[in-house]
Formats: C-alpha cells, sequence, structure tokens
DNA sequence: GTCTATAGTCCGATAGAC
DNA sequence: GTCTATCGGACTATAGAC
C-alpha cells in the first residue's frame, strides 16, 4: 500500500513490491497468482461472512431479504477499516484493470451466494437473480460510503439501496 | 477465430494473428488496444441497439420495462449469428481473463443503460439499479440459450428471466 | 518500424523445519 | 529424510515509448 501511494499501481513494479518485502519476484508469484491479486487479499474473510449471514437468515426470509441479511452482516468487516478501504478504493477508481478484477470477485461472491441460496432451497433462476441483484445493492451502497463526506451508517446504506431496489422492480 | 480454434487463445500469440492478417504486430495494436479486445469487436452495434431500444420504450414504461425493451431489440443481433455467438461463448467460458473482460463490457453497456434511463427522466440510484437489473436478465437468458441444444426464441428466455426477476424482488 | 519494460513462467538449486 | 520456502536467472509475450 506504501508503495502504491507513492508511485501509483503502474509506477510500481512486482519487483518493487518483493524488494519492498524482503523477498524476490519469484516468491511474489508463490503467493499471489497476479500483480492485482496483491489488492484483493482479505477478500475471503468478507466472503465468508456474507454466506454465513445468508445462511443464517431466518428460515422464513425471501431470498433477497436472505442476501440482504449477508449483506448487512458483512458491514461490520468494511466499518472497521474505514481508511484502507477509502485507500483502496482510490487506486481501484484509478486503474480499469483493478475494476476488471474486482468485478470478478463480485461475480465470484455472487456464485457463492447464489450456491448459499441454493442451501436454502431457492432453485435457478430465482437464487442467481437474488444473488445478482444482491451485489448491485451493495455496489450502490458501497459507492455512496465512500463517496459521501462522512458517510452515514453502512447498514442503513444497504437498507435504503435495497428499498429503492424493490421499488424499481415493483 | 479460426486460429484461436486451432490453437486456443492462450495459444494464439499476436504475432500469430497480425501475421495471419497480412499485418505487423503493431498495426495490431492500432486496431485493438489489448489482445482481448479482438474477441470484442462488434459490441458496439449491440450496444448502440440496446440504447436505442431503451429510448425508443413508450413514455409511460417503468424503468425496468424500458430497460428490458432495449434487450428486446438487441435479441435479434445475436438471433442473426447464433453459431458465431456460440463458439465465442466456448472460448469465454475456457478462458478467466476473457470472461473479466466480458463482465466491463457488460458494466459498461449497464452504464450506458443507466445513462439512457436518465434521458428518460429517471433518477439515481433507481437508473442504476434498473440497468444492473437487465444485465442480470440478459446473463440469464444468454446463458439459458447458449446452453439449451436447440435453443428456444432468445426474446422469450428474456421475457421469462425478466418475470422470474420481478417475481424474486416482489 | 524498432526498441524496451514488465508480467508471468520454468527450471534447477539451496536451505531450513519437523 | 522428506517437505516446504526461497532464490537466481533465463525466457516469452504483451504492451507501450519513441
Amino acid at each position: 500500500m506504501k508503495l502504491f501511494e507513492e508511485r501509483g499501481y503502474e509506477g510500481t513494479t512486482v519487483a518493487d513490491i518483493a524488494e519492498r518485502a524482503g523477498l524476490t519476484k519469484r516468491t511474489f508469484f508463490r503467493y499471489f497468482t497476479d500483480k492485482r491479486e496483491v489488492l484483493f487479499s482479505g477478500t475471503e474473510i468478507f466472503e465468508g461472512t456474507v454466506i454465513k449471514g445468508v445462511l443464517d437468515a431466518p428460515a422464513k426470509a425471501s431470498p433477497l431479504d436472505a442476501v440482504a441479511a449477508g449483506l448487512d452482516a458483512s458491514a461490520v468487516v468494511f466499518e472497521q477499516i474505514p481508511d484502507r478501504a477509502g485507500k483502496r478504493q482510490a487506486l481501484l477508481d484509478a486503474n480499469p484493470e483493478l475494476q476488471e478484477r474486482e468485478r470478478a470477485k463480485l461475480a465470484g461472491l455472487s456464485g457463492s451466494v447464489a450456491a448459499a441460496l441454493r442451501e436454502r432451497g431457492v432453485t435457478e433462476p430465482a437464487a442467481g437473480l437474488a444473488a445478482d441483484a444482491g451485489m448491485s445493492v451493495l455496489r450502490v451502497a458501497f459507492e455512496r460510503w465512500t463517496t459521501d463526506p462522512h458517510g452515514q451508517d453502512l447498514r442503513k446504506l444497504l437498507r435504503d439501496a435495497l428499498a429503492e431496489l424493490k421499488s424499481v422492480t415493483a
């Protein structure tokens, strides 16, 4: 993160990162398949929290509400590291190739959420559609949270975005 | 396409493509910013058709129904080249880096659709949410269309997916 | 059209942990 | 004695600079 802040993402080579960490380039690629991946470590914690939230939602909750429960549970993860989340977001905003990876990760999360819904007995295509809808809600809420100067509660933003979505598709 | 079928996407270098086309590598990069981009030319036609469909939808149509009108209009584009669409899909399925680009293109389309909705007077975040929902519907319908042996009418699949979405978010 | 930087891979070697 | 982590360096292809 320090290197990226100093020289930008493009301006930092894998060799630079490895050197700063006291390793060689070769070893970097043992830990990260990609240069991009280095900005996405820790993602699994977030994903795990979401999935747990989906599975733990009340049995009678609708598919979309179960997804919402998962997102709500995960909000805590971000709120613990707001400044790091902000810096990361700034890097993503400036680099299309990082945005591509971000979307791929979100698509992966959507797939996992859909699988969790199926465990709850939801069938396709409902599971996939509900999962995608959740990603959309997350995107809107998260964007507001990072944009807004001293953002409101992320969980409130999530609830608001969900309500908007329901009204749009009504 | 021939080269990709013979040697696969990874197994084909940009130099190979350029040579087959009677050009140099340098010239390839004048036309395509990326090796990946070569599989996404012609996309603009599709995007233009969608946008036109959104803008031409009845003034009283809901945001989501306007998006549906755009997708419906675009279905014709695919149905004209079903086998090419199938081959392309097979390449995408086998290469994660192409899937990333595909998602980026879809995200771009979503942004354009949202802009078209705003021209229709729809405000954010409704416009963005409706546009994203449309992408989700498109994904589900398109997947069924290419998977299903002798697929049904793509437009019917689109209508079905839209109905599913509405019921999921109800 | 040439020239160069960088991502990413492959091979083999080495050293420490248990 | 095997298993795992690191290293060094050579090599290819993409991509961009000039």
